[in-house]
DNA sequence: AACAATTCAATTGAACACAATATAATTGCC
DNA sequence: GGCAATTATATTGTGTTCAATTGAATTGTT
């Protein structure tokens, strides 16, 4: 009998869904954003526009893979919901002259102004979180943290690519 | 000057997305589903997929509200999610005799002989998460309490109800 | 200069999520 | 028993999400 082993997952049976953290992730976020959504309505935005629009109003002009890369979405969630926000009129894209390959978004003062009505969206999700600020922080870092390991953990392909 | 005050969050100026615990739930979330992307990809389901298999593991024969309150999941999202299942052969689907609303889901041997397969993920998320059993455990149970205090957080809808 | 490799964005196709609506069955109430 | 209200599921429409592919532009190498 080993002293101070650490407790182990058992392989041979089934865990509880609602033990899983996969699931308590995946239902806390979708939980969050329909929480998010009558005040986003309000703003004529969803959820994931209205983390596009954040990036944005943090540093104005960025092309498609600068925001996909801070967001961590590709190209093909980003150019249909870009095309949307241009049709709303906050956006403007615009092939860069020096590459034409690379597409430039740019608030525009519609996109710019609707910064000022997002401002208490923050303190209203703090509230509903029901953590104080300290616990909100950590809990952020340690989401954070876990998001960047899942993203390095080694895919199938790369484990099969290894092993030939 | 106050002793002791809680730090506060400025409603005056713009919280980067970075700092956000909404986004750092949300990018993690999606992390999670990628990175069971493979090994969900092998026994041929998706990730919510796995959620309603796993609820039906545990306990065979629910309804499709039953398995909506398990999973927070709503028809919308269920109905033809049970449909692909049941078209993999994994599920049945049948009205109950008792009350013709309802309808029942019962595991066909094919879907029940799939867990087998299945209880490998977890032990393989533990270690992608780079988490501890108990750091698993802790915030699993945080991001459930969260999970619950924003699904009870007031709706506008309700908060203009109580207006009227 | 030519051209292969790379890069960036857009497109396509499959599968969620969910609000709103529709449909069908059941329950309550008289 | 008859019918309004309720309940359970399905359908529709909008908007993601992502893998895989395409197409256009750029870069590197000779």
């Amino acid at each position: 009998m080993q002293k101070n082993a650490a407790p182990e997952l058992q392989a041979d049976q089934l865990v509880p869904v609602d033990q899983q953290l996969c699931f308590a992730l995946y239902s806390a976020s979708l939980a969050m954003t329909k929480m998010y959504k009558p005040r986003l309505d309000a703003l004529g935005l969803t959820y994931p526009q209205y983390l596009v629009m954040l990036s944005l109003w943090e540093q104005d002009t960025q092309t498609v893979s600068q925001i996909g890369e801070r967001l961590y979405l590709d190209s093909g969630t980003l150019s249909p919901l870009l095309k949307r926000l241009e049709a709303a009129g906050l956006i403007r894209r615009a092939r860069a002259t020096t590459d034409e390959r690379r597409v430039q978004v740019t608030l525009t003062n519609t996109g710019r102004a609707l910064k000022t009505r997002a401002l208490g969206l923050p303190q209203h999700a703090l509230r509903a979180s029901g953590c104080t600020l300290g616990e909100l922080t950590e809990l952020t870092a340690r989401l954070h943290a876990l998001r960047r390991r899942l993203a390095e953990s080694p895919t199938e392909t790369a484990v099969q690519a290894r092993a030939a």
